[in-house]
DNA sequence: CCGCAAGATGAACGGCGCTAACTTAGCGGC
DNA sequence: GCCGCTAAGTTAGCGCCGTTCATCTTGCGG
């Protein structure tokens, strides 16, 4: 009721009013965790525009949803760095890392579900690549520095896909089936980034297409432990 | 234009249009691999009936859905079963079954999304632990044959839950960013899987929380090469 | 103080999920 | 053979959605 009185933006200043709508986008999507509730006339109402004021500065609302997406892709990059900082070594930080990103996922369910899990149309190609691009080529720097160490040895990019495969797909799930009977969240989050970060060097290390004889694999595995 | 004329359905058989309902969304949503394809209007439209007709056989359009993820998890409960059937050993019966997941999936984005990618509200809880249940324990009861033989030690629902994480996460990833530059699919998918289940009887082997000095571990790795 | 373009809008279109009130038709009983 | 009950299905319409077009308002250079 007691809406803002918004008054008018002055000549050269129109383009403020396409951060307020981004802004509120975001808000909106945080407060009621549902995409649904993010509807073009919702933005408006709380920014206190009208509708087609929206269209002004986003030619739909894809466009809209594509600039969240760039926002909280950004907002991950930013966790990643920071996540990794510390780190005993690179290994520890790759470790780091995916933890991170799990973590970052599951705080913003709902803008993760909208960059990773919406269908996007075609006309979104370069957005995704860009969106991406930042923070996946960050994670392959990490994997080039463990490959310096000798912890990989393959394509660092091929290395890095697997870590994002298992980090997403913990991610993915937890956040998709809220109602499964999961064990403790962090434990099986921290697993799983080891699993992704140990698989990945020890596959490179298993001779063959990895379909050896199963007596031989325990052995080897085995010998692990020591 | 050329509907086919539906005959009214005999008294008691009422129920047959549920089924006709279910298959043409399930056929509307192969044809278009558009989940907004799917809209009530346009199933009752193929069926060749009017629109509140559907809501006579599903409470409203989230449970026309959930009746379509039944039939897809469904389905892939029996791929999953058919693809670990001729394997050699439980371990390669495990990587089949990951790659027969993931094929499933690339070969039904749409059903695929619907299912495990869409918000579900609350009240789909029990379909989804119904839903996740057949596929899931058949999967569990893999990795218990695989204990058996001394790959895994530690809780065979956990180490599900880590494989289940790898091949979502390639899944859902192929699926949703089509437009990344990916590798050879086949190769990356495979790599995944194995890289899942070395890296979970890896974790187990390695001493302590997995945090030890990286010279130690790239060692205890490389002795694996042997 | 005038004119003009940038900034913003009111009204409307077609499509969506869903519902209330109504009609049609199969079938057992007389 | 007709009656009445009720299962099966429809018509009309509500409020929401994304989007567009013609229109109005207003800051500001001349």
């Amino acid at each position: 009721m007691s809406e803002p009185v918004r008054r008018r933006a002055a000549r050269g200043r129109g383009v403020e009013l396409r951060g307020q709508v981004l802004a509120a986008a975001m808000d909106l999507l945080a407060e009621t965790g549902d995409e649904q509730a993010v509807s073009v006339r919702a933005v408006a109402l709380r920014v206190g525009v009208s509708v087609p004021s929206i269209y002004l500065h986003f030619a739909d609302k894809q466009a809209l949803l594509d600039a969240v997406c760039e926002q909280v892709f950004e907002a991950l990059h930013v966790r990643l760095r920071a996540a990794s900082e510390g780190a005993a070594d690179p290994f520890a930080a790759l470790r780091a890392q995916g933890n991170a990103y799990v973590h970052f996922a599951l705080e913003n369910p709902e803008h993760y579900r909208i960059v990773m899990m919406l269908r996007h149309p075609p006309t979104a190609e370069a957005a995704d690549r860009a969106i991406a691009g930042g923070a996946f080529d960050y994670l392959v720097e990490s994997v080039r520095r463990c490959a310096a160490l000798g912890v990989y040895t393959s394509d660092p990019v091929e290395v890095a896909l697997g870590l994002w495969a298992a980090a997403h797909g913990v991610a993915a799930l937890l956040i998709a089936k809220p109602y499964f009977p999961w064990p403790d969240v962090d434990g099986f989050v921290d697993r799983t980034i080891c699993m992704a970060g140990l698989g990945l060097a020890a596959a490179e290390r298993v001779p063959g297409d990895g379909s050896l004889p199963l007596p031989e694999l325990v052995a080897a595995l085995d010998s692990l432990t020591r």
